[in-house]
DNA sequence: CTGATCACG
DNA sequence: ACGTACGTGATCAGA
């Protein structure tokens, strides 16, 4: 478990009253009240496992009187005091905190404001420090944050200095300033008379803090000066009364705020004792081996006898869930569930699985009963198996990975994560489905679900069950082509070293470089891992010249990889008929891209002639062509539209090559050479991946210096672009998460990191994830309207691979899916750039082109 | 089962 | 002074 070098301090008494007021009137099983405690929980809980604090620490006020009512009689005297609902919770509260190991500090004379001050300010670590009490924004600087709960306790909002400029207007310090001149009703602080938060705020903002205010009476003039005037010596004490305290007599040392993560079993016993359910269902928060979390639901399970019972279940249902597997569950209301054990040589009497699945057949195929399945492209293809056609469907699993939510493969994990019992796998369904449909709407995402995500589902299932042709032929004759290479070539490599080795054993390869041969290792390459010195491409591509072995290695290394990956790989997994049907995994990827498997056929050699030739592998039908399309510069027109620059924009909308705009851009030339089009569009690359200048400096073999020069060059002339992606990352901070142009999203923790390394890749994810997310989005539309297009014509959609759409037509239908291809894909968004597409067909994907 | 390597967008 | 471009999947070697 890695921790943050971080100190997150709790202003108790504030959370625990938001927690109180924001939820409803909670009893434990005996009656008593722990709606705050539970709230307090989930707070803390959520805390712990978002930020991994090392040290943390509560504040709770005392009944006792402080400097501040002596100061002042008036000091907090509107309170009301505490319901006797709440009060008897505190003590809760405090031994909650005992059994977590989570130290709390409480002193008569001092406030709760006052303690966290003084520890914020008494450890020289970064601080957080969690309150409703916007007092506490005088504390921020570059060490301490404030997290703010809004809305209750629902939200929290991360202000820093930036934050409390942007939201007040102010500076940390003129948060007393505004103190002075406003007061706080709820503190009973006075301030000025006659001056409240506005007119605060429009005085601070002409003249910077009270004192100034005083200074330019004479510019202020009339009523309002004569007001503040009288108001000073008012104003004077509310300016002390709010100002918290940073050096009270404390004695906490940091090793007193450590606590222990994951949770012992005894605060299981707690939160056991107390019933908090969505706590317990979390197995992450306690440590291995204990006792599994109780079930949540204690729903009534009814085990059937026959098929017919299952079908009398489910009919009438508006809607319900179902998992299918060894045991057919279905849940029809959320509380009662029935099982089924599929017939495995147990008794006479079970129903088989086909039994069973008949029975369901009319619920199952009636689009107008809504059914609840965990993965549903598995569950059709199941389905389909038995002739059955399933409409009328929601995806479980679709939603929870949308949602950003951690899910088990199979409804049966999926029940695990949930702390559900797994042979009632549907149960769980149903109770997922509405906490992640919640989820969904909370995080905007309902719209993506449902119009994009959801509908797409099927669109992949009939590219999967279509597949891609492939020359059988050719690929027999590519085999023997490659092994005779491959051969010819490890003869070679042999002959120049004086030895036979295993030329695919890193290890032996190292060792015959660099030790037999002795071939000068480039330092800074730095070793592997295990110690071993490395045999990358990027070292070999530094010692090319140093012996002729080397080139023989590269092209060793290439040719069996080809030989390995893709002739033998694709040889594996096609069918008789030469067709190949690959999976494409849409709940996988972080950035919301589809992947492929089984083969992976998005990574198909292209780059190099001697591999792409392999592209003459996947043909079209008999009597058909393949039309493919692709998008040009999707990412960099996504940028342009996402960041609004206007030079880029303008760039994309005079429809120019944009490696020769930005190059021309770079190297202030009219006509940019090749060499520096490719400068410029590694230079491009390198902006989409939230590059450094080192990376920039690697990849174009130039000194970092020149590669910065290049940098601040385009930013320069994009400063839109500068100012947006500065803007992500500025973000994503404060959220947590960065988001597409559509709003999916991807939750960057790593932004929090106290790790330079894994913060900094934090911020380049985020600053790429917005443009691969959104260029997903736009393709998966772009399937949406293509598939809809295509209905009733012959021809199918056969491959995605990122930005490219491949079909496989009929000869008399190839111009017309040519144009529904450039249509549909230029038209499935509008940006303020264009999107344009090229088309290309051919009877191979190698002649695509 | 993990790390090293390398194929793609 | 850090370490160094985002997102994937397949294969092989060697613990």
């Amino acid at each position: 478990m890695e921790f943050n070098d971080e100190l997150i301090l709790i202003d108790g008494n504030s959370l625990i009253n938001r927690a109180y007021y924001a939820l409803p009137m909670l009893t434990s099983e005996k009656g008593e009240p722990c709606g705050a405690v539970y709230g307090f929980a989930n707070m803390l809980v959520r805390m712990i496992t978002e930020y991994r604090p090392k040290y943390v620490a509560v504040a709770f006020d005392m009944h006792a009187p402080t400097f501040r009512h002596k100061m002042y009689d008036g000091y907090k005297a509107t309170r009301r005091g505490m319901p006797d609902e709440l009060a008897v919770q505190m003590p809760v509260v405090k031994h909650m905190l005992d059994v977590m190991g989570i130290k709390y500090v409480e002193q008569e004379g001092i406030e709760a404001d006052d303690i966290i001050g003084t520890l914020a300010k008494s450890h020289g670590i970064k601080t957080f420090i969690l309150t409703g009490d916007r007092d506490s924004f005088q504390l921020i600087d570059d060490s301490t944050t404030v997290l703010f709960t809004k809305r209750g306790i629902s939200e929290v909002q991360v202000m820093d200095a930036a934050a409390l400029k942007e939201s007040m207007g102010l500076t940390p310090s003129q948060i007393l300033d505004f103190k002075a001149l406003a007061g706080d009703t709820s503190d009973n602080i006075p301030g000025v008379p006659g001056v409240g938060e506005k007119r605060a705020l429009d005085l601070l903002g002409k003249y910077g803090s009270a004192r100034g205010v005083y200074e330019h009476l004479g510019d202020i003039g009339g009523k309002l000066a004569e007001r503040i005037e009288a108001g000073r010596e008012s104003s004077e004490m509310s300016y002390k009364l709010a100002t918290i305290k940073t050096d009270c007599a404390l004695d906490v040392p940091l090793s007193d705020m450590t606590y222990a993560f994951p949770f012992s079993p005894e605060v299981r016993e707690f939160f056991t004792e107390m019933d908090f359910k969505s706590i317990l269902r979390r197995n992450e928060l306690f440590g291995e081996g204990e006792k599994a979390a109780p079930q949540r639901d204690p729903a009534k399970i009814v085990t059937l006898a026959s098929a017919g019972e299952l079908a009398v279940a489910a009919d009438g249902c508006k809607e319900f869930a179902v998992a299918l597997g060894k045991v057919v569950s279905l849940s029809a209301d959320g509380r009662l569930q029935y099982s089924l054990p599929v017939h495995e040589n147990l008794l006479d009497t079970n129903p088989t699985e086909s039994e069973i699945l008949a029975a369901l057949r009319p619920a199952l195929e009636d689009a107008g009963v809504k059914k609840y399945v965990y993965d549903a492209k598995k569950n059709i293809r199941y389905l389909a198996g038995f002739g059955i056609t399933l409409r009328g469907y929601e995806d479980v699993a679709l939603m929870e990975y949308l949602a950003g939510r951690p899910r088990g493969a199979s409804p049966e994990g999926y029940a695990e994560t949930l702390g559900m019992p797994q042979d009632n796998a549907a149960a769980a369904l149903m109770a997922g489905a509405r906490e992640a449909a919640a989820l969904l709407e909370e995080q905007h995402m309902t719209g993506l679900y449902r119009d994009l995500e959801l509908p797409l589902v099927d669109v992949l299932y009939r590219m999967e069950e279509e597949g891609f042709l492939i020359d059988l032929g050719l690929l027999a004759e590519l085999k023997k082509k490659f092994d005779a290479d491959e051969k010819e070539c490890a003869e070679k490599i042999y002959a120049l070293c004086g030895k036979q080795f295993n030329i695919n054993s890193p290890k032996q390869l190292a060792g015959v470089l660099f030790d037999d041969l002795g071939l000068p290792y480039p330092k800074r390459m730095g070793t592997t891992a295990r110690g071993i010195k490395s045999t990358s491409a990027e070292v070999l591509a530094h010692i090319v010249g140093e012996h002729p072995v080397v080139p023989e290695i590269i092209r060793f290394r290439y040719i069996a990889k080809l030989n390995a990956t893709y002739i033998d790989g694709l040889g594996k997994v096609a069918g008789a008929d030469g067709v190949v049907h690959t999976e494409f995994n849409q709940m996988l990827t972080s950035t919301g891209r589809l992947s492929s498997s089984e083969p992976n056929l998005q990574n198909i050699p292209v780059r190099e002639d001697e591999g792409r030739v392999l592209r003459g592998l996947f043909i079209a039908r008999e009597g058909h062509r393949l039309v493919s399309a692709d998008y040009s510069q999707v990412e960099l027109r996504v940028m342009a539209h996402l960041s609004g620059d206007s030079n880029l924009i303008e760039a994309f909308r005079r429809g120019e090559d944009v490696h020769t705009s930005v190059a021309r851009e770079l190297f202030g030339t009219a006509e940019p050479t090749a060499r520096e089009r490719r400068t410029a569009k590694t230079v491009n690359f390198g902006i989409i991946y939230g590059m450094s200048s080192y990376g920039l400096s690697e990849r174009l073999s130039i000194p970092p210096r020149e590669a910065k020069a290049y940098i601040d060059r385009y930013f320069e002339r994009f400063p839109g672009v500068k100012a947006y992606l500065d803007g992500v990352v500025a973000e994503a901070k404060k959220t947590g998460y960065a988001e597409s142009l559509f709003g999916r999203r991807r939750n960057i923790p790593e932004l929090r990191a106290g790790n330079y390394q894994r913060r900094a890749f934090g911020e380049r994810a985020a600053m790429n994830m917005p443009l691969q997310s959104t260029a997903a989005d736009i393709i998966k539309a772009a399937m949406l309207r293509v598939d809809a297009a295509l209905s009733g014509m012959r021809a199918r959609l056969v491959l995605q691979v990122h930005d490219e759409l491949i079909v496989d037509a009929p000869e008399d239908e190839v111009d017309q899916v040519a144009d529904i291809l450039r249509r549909e894909m230029e038209n499935a968004v509008e940006l303020s750039v264009p999107l344009v597409v090229e088309v290309k067909s051919g009877r191979s994907w190698l002649e695509c082109k």
